[in-house]
DNA sequence: TCTGGGGTCCTAGGACCC
DNA sequence: TCTGGGGTCCTAGGACCC
């Protein structure tokens, strides 16, 4: 038997280097990607992380660096993103028999029993890098935990070339690395545990691999013995199974401005469920539960946050069947009187579409003409664009949308928006 | 003035059953 | 009214991930 073997492929600030594929000025300076609204630093360049720019930071509070430093900011661009993300995952997909993608940027491959991987990993690296533009870096390892670390030190280690192989140094060195690395930064370790390990004298992941699985398992949880576990080397998180469909899907966002009446919150409701809906029927799922909730700022000082959830009649995908629940959710949620800052609608009791339970006192018609009519809107919505069809309870004017002031255009999503070559 | 969005897994505790 | 133990299922909430 083969021993096993991980790669986690990472592309470097991915955010940053898609907008740098599209706008090649971005090139060597400092650039960040923020979240929606224009909120917080969700990408950075090396360039901005070398002037401090820390991840997650409320972009006010450095906004201060574009005119001193010449930081620029991109808006978020996700449709750009995901386009970018299906082609690097398919590209890389074609370089091991298993592959898991674990987020838009990164994906375990299963390469235990392919010997000289390193090499591989190198050509993979230069491919993507020729063909999409997109800098990567590959972390080898016998479990995923350590091919987390490894990617990180491939990033961090400039000499390395983007590539490190655990198995390709001595224990001694192994040691070494494990005690470089902040026990805060292992997979698995959130805040709340680094603080709790700290306390009992455990701070690096060295001190954490060489801690007592057993009494940490039943101190903390089984996640933290697979921590350790995999930190020896013995994997224990294997590749999940990819495409299985979503458990719970959310819909939410942060409105542009604060809003304050019940029918322009019906409209965001209307928009969001929507949108939950084509993720569900993508998915070849229906919902069974329908939560929706609102909330004021959650930095203001009398804040208020509600939810209701309704468990639907019978089990559906049927945009309008749930825009009516969520919509009669939000009425129970609703007090007037709040500046409302966000809402957002929760699918649950997520289950196939294969085998469904109909509901028994629906006709079989009704179903019929539901399933038909969902199948023009996703057809009709694929081909002209989002939003062509939609209900009219989601409003037309949508002052309370959100802000995008940097924006790049959908160079990949929208012909209106392709990119321009003179010569 | 300005602080994202979308997921997963695990555990504890209550309801219910025999 | 008193009295037992054990099992399953479900849900809410916490912690983590990117």
């Amino acid at each position: 038997m083969s021993k096993e073997k991980y790669a986690l492929v990472d592309c470097n600030n991915f955010y940053v280097s898609c907008e740098r594929v599209f706008n090649p000025k971005l090139a060597g300076k400092p650039v960040v990607v923020l979240s929606n609204n224009d909120g917080c630093v969700v990408a950075r360049s090396n360039e901005a992380k070398a002037l401090g720019v820390s991840m997650g930071v409320p972009y006010f509070k450095v906004a201060h660096l574009e005119k001193e430093k010449g930081l620029i900011a991109c808006s978020s661009n996700y449709p750009l993103y995901g386009e970018m993300s299906n082609r690097v995952m398919t590209l890389l997909g074609q370089y091991a028999p298993r592959q898991e993608v674990y987020s838009i940027d990164e994906c375990f491959l299963l390469v235990g029993g392919m010997p000289e991987f390193e090499s591989t990993a190198r050509e993979i690296k230069a491919v993507v890098q020729q063909s999409l533009g997109l800098p990567i870096c590959v972390g080898l390892a016998p479990t995923k935990t350590l091919a987390k670390l490894c990617n990180a030190v491939a990033k961090s280690t400039q000499s390395l070339g983007g590539v490190f192989d655990y198995d390709s140094v001595s224990e001694a060195k192994q040691t070494r690395i494990l005690r470089a690395i902040k026990v805060r930064d292992v997979w698995g370790v959130g805040r709340k545990l680094a603080e709790r390990f700290r306390a009992m004298g455990i701070e690096t992941a060295l001190d954490l691999r060489e801690s007592d699985a057993e009494r940490m398992g039943k101190e903390f949880s089984v996640v933290t013995k697979r921590t350790i576990t995999e930190l020896r080397g013995t994997p224990c998180i294997g590749m999940e199974n990819v495409g299985e469909a979503r458990k719970h899907i959310v819909s939410s966002r942060s409105f542009g401005r604060a809003v304050y009446t019940l029918e322009e919150l019906e409209e965001a409701v209307t928009a969001y469920a929507t949108k939950a809906c084509e993720k569900l029927r993508r998915d070849q799922s229906i919902a069974g539960e329908v939560e929706v909730s609102v909330r004021t700022s959650a930095y203001a000082e009398d804040g208020f946050a509600e939810a209701d959830a309704i468990v639907l009649p019978a089990p559906t995908d049927d945009t309008m069947v749930i825009v009516k629940h969520a919509l009669q959710a939000l009425k129970k949620a609703y007090k007037p009187g709040y500046a409302y800052q966000k809402a957002a609608v929760t699918l649950s009791r997520v289950s196939p579409r294969e085998g469904r339970q109909m509901s028994l006192f629906a006709a079989t018609e009704e179903n019929d003409r539901s399933e038909k009519m969902m199948k023009a809107l996703d057809a009709t919505n694929a081909r002209f664009g989002r939003g062509t069809i939609f209900l009219a309870s989601q409003g037309i004017d949508q002052s309370w949308r959100m802000k995008a002031e940097h924006k790049s255009p959908s160079y990949l999503c929208d012909w209106n928006e392709i990119p321009r070559v003179r010569c």
